[in-house]
RNA sequence: GGCGUCGUACCCAAGUGGCUAAGGGAACGGUCUGCAAAACCGUCAUGCAGCGGUUCGAAUCCGCUCGACGCCUCCA
């Protein structure tokens, strides 16, 4: 195998530069996972899947991977720590809304989220994180990481919390650009926040809150942690003091990710982490996705209820890297089930030439790896999805042109590229077995087949009335047919 | 007010100084098929928001104009 570099925006530097890992071929990553209070709508999982292409990628280099991916089940208020008067946490602001009334409790909330999460990670073909850790389960190094903060001298207790005093780290603003924190408040319509705060950019990594549904013991009374400090120390925890990678939405640049490197790097003095990336939001028909506007879809609402491909919506959402805008559209989404057909056809093609044993060999597999090799390429190169579907697409073109035809040799060929092609991108083959879903009819495969019979029988007859009916009918019903040689064929049309 | 991104065909999108401006979807014509579907073949941007400039040479660099968008405020 030859050696690539792997190239990726870093978010501090604005450049493209090498993703070198300290321990050289041992990549320690950590990607910032949702807050469980909902279900993760296909923004989010724009997010992740960025962060399983970076993990596929690196797999494809031969390199290891530890990878650490997040639940926040506590500490994420509804409004930013800078302005806190107020806020309330996202946890126990959905369970005393309408979907909340279904749970005893909030404990009981994140852990169906967080659930729901898990189980839609699996359907979007994502690689799983070595340890998936929860805020509230790591709260005694939470505790100990603010005691020690206060210890230094980098934060401080008022009546509300503990606060983390921004001007005591110079390097604060390195990340997002937000250097001068005072001209941050200047043209901001209204500064909200705690009059007992030392600045307005200090930030909380303790509330103190007696009436909190969620609360814990600490040296500064019952209450519980900030949002940014949880990431600090479980990502420490499990990766060690300095990241080789952290990614995560856009969004979190700042406040949330420059909060992280002022506490971290405080506490070790050392980097917190040498390679940031952001994946860009998700737009819908041009327009911002968000809770607030109500115009999000999720997972679940378009696999379960819409019968989409998960592989397909996988490829709706990876089709533009990482760094750009996506507009998520109905017609992205058509095009992306369109492709995805291809390669899955371009499968059975490949099983049905290795059963049929035919003899010969006509080079498809060097052509294939050719086409892999720059896909990989592409991938190296700041995550160019595109330029890697186009290759992977161009795979399909010669396998189809092999067509039936194709020797044993050349469908393992086939083969073998496919499994290469879905390693690296995810949108050939779903990776996990499929879980059963509550929702939707399920296909009477027997009917189906009994139907397929009955067209067959009439097109023998040449009734093909009959048969037209029969393909018509079935296709209302979402079902489509296909005269193969090898057979009629079925399948569910998505979207 | 601060920070940042982008404008390439009907749609998505690659290309960041130099061969014919990748690839996909849609559309149209053809082959195959009882007819379809799938597949294959062919057609589909003398031009890259507009205007200037630099250069032997620019979609690519510089300037201005117009337009779209994001973060700083709930959000990945």
């Amino acid at each position: 195998m030859k050696t690539r570099a792997f190239r990726l925006t870093d978010s501090q530097s604005h450049q493209v530069k090498e993703l070198q890992p300290v321990d050289k071929g041992h990549l320690k990553f950590y990607s910032c996972g949702p807050t469980v209070y909902s279900y993760a709508h296909i923004g989010n999982f724009r997010t992740f899947i960025t962060a399983d292409l970076i993990v596929r990628t690196a797999e494809a280099l031969g390199w290891k991977v530890s990878y650490v991916s997040n639940i926040t089940d506590v500490g994420h208020l509804t409004q930013d720590d800078m302005a806190d008067a107020g806020g309330e946490d996202k946890m126990e602001k959905a369970l005393k809304s309408k979907e909340g009334e279904a749970f005893a409790n909030v404990w009981e909330l994140a852990d169906h989220y967080g659930n729901a999460f898990k189980s839609d990670w699996k359907r979007m073909n994502l690689r799983l994180p070595m340890v998936w850790p929860k805020a509230t389960q790591h709260m005694r190094e939470q505790i100990l990481a603010v005691e020690e903060l206060i210890d230094k001298g980098h934060a401080y207790e008022t009546p509300t919390g503990v606060y983390f005093n921004v001007s005591s780290f110079e390097d604060y603003g390195k990340l997002s650009g937000n250097r001068d924190q005072d001209q941050l408040y200047r043209g901001v319509r209204e500064v909200v926040t705690d009059e007992n705060k030392q600045h307005p950019s200090d930030f909380a990594l303790w509330k103190k809150d007696e009436k909190h549904l969620m609360q814990w013991f600490s040296p500064w009374g019952w209450g519980f942690p900030g949002w940014h400090i949880e990431c600090s120390v479980m990502a420490m925890r499990y990766l060690g003091e300095t990241l080789d990678l952290h990614a995560g939405g856009e969004d979190l640049i700042f406040p949330h990710h420059e909060c992280e490197i002022a506490q971290s790097e405080t506490l070790t003095g050392k980097p917190f982490a040498n390679h940031w990336i952001h994946t860009r939001f998700l737009q819908v028909d041009g327009e911002k996705m968000s809770k607030s506007k109500g115009n999000f879809y999720t997972v679940r609402g378009l696999v379960d209820e819409e019968k989409v491909d998960p592989l397909a919506l996988r490829y709706a959402l990876l089709a533009v890297p990482y760094g750009k805008p996506l507009n998520f559209t109905r017609q992205s989404l058509r095009d992306a089930g369109q492709n995805v057909e291809r390669f899955k056809e371009c499968d059975r093609l490949a099983d049905s030439a290795i059963q049929k044993g035919k003899e010969g060999d006509d080079g498809l597999g060097k052509t294939l790896n050719d086409l892999y090799e720059q896909a990989l390429d592409a991938m190296c190169e700041d995550l160019n999805t595109s330029v890697a579907i186009a290759k992977a697409l161009e795979g399909t073109v010669a396998i189809f042109k092999a067509g039936d035809s194709m020797s044993k040799v050349d469908g393992e060929a086939a083969k073998a590229y496919l499994t290469k092609i879905n390693a690296l991108l995810g949108i050939v083959r779903p990776d996990y077995e499929a879980e059963e879903t509550a929702t939707g009819p399920a296909v009477d495969e027997t009917r189906v087949q009994n139907l397929i019979d009955e067209r067959n029988a009439a097109k023998k007859a040449k009734d093909y009335a009959r048969a037209d009916q029969i393909r018509k009918d079935l296709d209302a019903e979402g079902i489509e047919l296909r005269d193969t040689p090898e057979g009629t064929v079925w399948r569910l049309k998505s979207v």
